[in-house]
DNA sequence: AGGGCCGTATGACATCTGTCATCCGGCAGT
DNA sequence: ACTGCCGGATGACAGATGTCATACGGCCCT
């Protein structure tokens, strides 16, 4: 063995970022020598501390794990990134691989993967869940626009079609017709399941 | 000290699931001596494994941590009860408190307070959360009558009204009728409203 | 220069949703 | 016996939502 693979851990819940540090403590090769609880801590923190990977949750304050990716990416390059994800979602194998991360795990996955992405990304493999793979190139891309993504995010919390006319200055009319072209695309029947399916394949 | 504490561990995701395993197994009175991923191994694991405290996750599949906690609670009341879970939702501690449990953690809270609870509990002790206490208080009783909640559970995937009276076996006007009078118990403006708060408050 | 997509907007129309009054039968408490 | 609540239902009405045709300016690609 060469040396200790230095790791970060970002990952807002507290009792799961320290346990999951735990688990790769138990590695005698591995060594967590950071944690951060918001996405925007990333970054920052890797500037200060030598990493070698960076292990990022999805679902965080601050940023997702995916924005951080991006950045970090753009910014230290030579840093692997294994995304994290409670949620197998298509569209966030999509996003993670856009934004340069070198592997794509699912939390109910075996805690043993874990540590092996770490090793793999650090020799140049790619880790990604073949299943997941298939059903992210099997729905293609998403399908919506910036506006109908913006609206159909702000119509999810049961906003009225005046109320985010108003956040989103836009005319009435304006917004139905992006919701009923967001309907049309997912194949759906009302703004409800619109939203559902489009948080459901990672699409929001 | 008198012995190791033994400990059920039950969580559906095996990355989360094994990584509190392992946190739990860096204090050396406690040892995990099984662990299961769905709600309905709860009480058939006990059966077959002496435990002294269960640990409990919320969402699982097969039966929810409440439910099983209820379960234990009635066949093996000499098992303590710790309800884990990522929501801090105030229903989910009232309900988790009228199944019996005898502490209610949040994932977010810091991973010390995990193997506290196990020792407190088992020295008959109770933990919850402060906060989190006086907001089930402050919140009071779920307001829902059962059909109110069946309907609104039901019309939380987007579902319209002919189709929920069509699943639920009733006319379209009662269908309106729960609709309406829930939202108005809510105070919002309309289901999808409706279904965020309910859910919010782990009344759904 | 023209075609295509996007963002934005309007008006008209049909349908869905939410409210309200009112009704019935059953059951629990007084 | 009376009251009140729940489950269930109907009909009428107002307002919200979804669809469609149509329009215009901007931008990218050819």
């Amino acid at each position: 063995m060469t040396r200790t693979i230095k790791v970060l851990l970002a990952e807002d819940q507290s009792m799961v970022r320290e346990a999951l540090a735990a688990l790769l403590g138990l590695e005698d090769d591995i060594e967590v020598v950071v944690q951060v609880a918001r996405g925007d801590e990333v970054l920052p923190a890797l500037r200060e501390h030598d990493v070698d990977v960076a292990l990022l949750d999805i679902e965080m304050p601050g940023a997702t794990g995916i924005e951080a990716a991006a950045l970090v990416h753009a910014e230290l390059p030579a840093v692997k990134l294994v995304v994290l994800t409670t949620f197998g979602r298509p569209g966030y194998l999509r996003g993670a691989m856009e934004a340069g991360a070198d592997a794509f795990l699912v939390k109910d996955a075996p805690a043993s993967q874990l540590a092996d992405a770490v090793r793999k990304v650090l020799a140049g493999e790619r880790v990604i869940d073949p299943t997941l793979a298939a059903a992210a190139l099997a729905d293609g891309a998403n399908p919506l626009t910036d506006r109908e993504r913006e609206v159909l995010r702000a119509a999810a919390d049961g906003s009225t079609n005046a109320e985010l006319a108003t956040v989103l200055h836009l005319s009435q009319g304006t917004v139905r017709n992006y919701l009923s072209t967001a309907i049309q695309k997912l194949a759906v029947r009302n703004r409800a399941e619109a939203v559902r399916i489009a948080r459901d394949k990672g699409w929001l």
